[in-house]
DNA sequence: GGGGTATTTAGAATATTTTCTAAATACCCC
DNA sequence: GGGGTATTTAGAAAATATTCTAAATACCCC
């Protein structure tokens, strides 16, 4: 059931825009936090979402928490909308 | 920024299943209603968000309003998440 | 036009989500 | 160990979403 996880955790702006920085590479909570007019709190909570969705996961090192994005999850889904589709999935083909 | 509206529709569970029983055909109001245990009031706020998100479009017949899926906006969505796949699209790829 | 069915709208109640502040952890490095 | 930085957790406030009941529309057909 973490389907339906997954989608709420995309429904979010702040969530999507976080996967979106993490699409270039890992960052720590702070670097993701310094582009948002957020408290770290917030951040938190958000990245915690992501987390629970399996959409990042995290790396520790140092005093640091690095974010990276876990792209697994995301086929499901893909799959599921191109099912709806009637199995018509023109993404990514000429 | 229908963009927005349509994940935040797809976020709901009872939408998603609206979605998967449009997907073998129309059906009107009454019809998608008596699959859930909700009034139709409810069943109406629903149709209106996916409508709202371009998810369904309705037609008007007799005294029914029949509704059906609109996938032309699924395929953006499809290519958001494949972006973030770093254009890793295996869906529906030999 | 009028009764009847299908659906939506309005408004309120409840539940969930998002955000904040303040405090707690966790870990680094001297 | 202790001060310092990074991040999370707890708890509460505010904003949004979901659901209901009751009433309003809309449209059909006699």
């Amino acid at each position: 059931m973490a389907f339906a996880e997954t989608f709420k955790a995309l429904s979010d702006p702040v969530r999507r825009q976080i996967l979106e920085l993490l699409k270039k590479g890992p960052l720590s909570a702070g670097d993701i936090g310094s582009h948002f007019e957020m408290t770290g709190a917030t951040i938190s909570y958000h990245l915690k979402i992501l987390k629970q969705a399996d959409l990042i996961f995290e790396r520790r090192e140092k005093n640091f928490i690095y974010y990276q994005l876990n792209t697994s999850v995301l086929e499901e889904i893909m799959l599921w909308i191109s099912g709806l589709n009637g199995g018509n999935s023109d993404v990514e083909s000429k």
